[in-house]
DNA sequence: TCATATATATGCACTTTGCACTTAAAGGGA
DNA sequence: TCCCTTTAAGTGCAAAGTGCATATATATGA
């Protein structure tokens, strides 16, 4: 059975999207939701950490794991690319770090733009949270008393 | 200003995604999450809907509607091709109804393993709300006293 | 010296999506 | 009759996002 946590355990040894990136060799439990979904809200949570305190790439990957993603649902090569490509439309702005050890870090902060688009996503998550509770809902007064 | 949900309000006259494609043009907004998020759910929706009762395509579109999703978040198209997905995967199965009036109507109904996997969606999507939760909550801890 | 941890990045294949457009059947109005 | 609208399903294409393999570089410790 997969690694994915809506598998409910059929055949196969995989996980999903994850290991096996061609039609034929998709998981048995034909649950593919992968690490597919909670990336789109990445962006969301990138701000919501950098508006707490300016930091880099990977300890923001993992400050991700706080907030309930693992490992397997976000890839460090999304996170610096959602970086740039925010610094490239404004939300951010990143200066290099060449103190303290290590390779170089690219400190990012929030811009003025960098808040109002949280502040956007705040209400489009408060909204996506009202439909998703109306799916649980109805799912669980259907399948109440069935099982 | 756009017709996002999650915009609020300053200079462009789009709806991000939807009436631009090019980089070039993309709304002045710096919000982008467009008809983006939700889809990601859509085999969820669609299953817990056919799980009501068999139905066809053009019907779910409308259907939807009742769970929040609006006619500016899903294209048909989308539908149809998330049907002719999962019918490949074995999710549904369909028949093709040429009684009643207008052209002929593919009905779909859930097979075993699309129960499974709509199960599974249930327990993603309690994950997923978790995980929103999580952000509202610092969001709203982060705001409270400074608006 | 070599392995490991930290830190960032690129190239490629693949998937999903939105938009424009096509195809059809049925019904209504001029 | 011709045309328009509604219902119903679909195709083709370009753009965007993602995972994986891989590259690069600095510092630390065995």
């Amino acid at each position: 059975m997969c690694g994915e946590s809506g598998c409910n355990g059929h055949k196969s040894d995989h996980g999903g999207y994850r290991q096996s990136r061609y039609r034929e060799e998709r998981c048995e439990c034909h649950f593919e939701r992968g690490g597919r979904l909670l990336p789109q809200y990445l962006q969301a949570f990138l701000l919501l950490l950098l508006s707490a305190k300016p930091t880099h790439g990977y300890e923001l990957m993992e400050s991700l794991g706080s907030f309930g993603f693992t490992d397997q649902n976000i890839d460090p090569t999304t996170i610096y690319r959602h970086l740039r490509r925010m610094e490239e439309d404004g939300l951010v702005k990143s200066t290099w770090d060449t103190s303290g050890a290590g390779p170089a870090k690219r400190l990012y902060g929030l811009t003025p733009e960098g808040e109002d688009v949280l502040q956007s996503w705040a209400v489009v998550i408060r909204h996506d949270m009202k439909i998703l509770g109306t799916f649980l809902e109805q799912y669980d007064r259907m399948t109440a008393g069935s099982r």
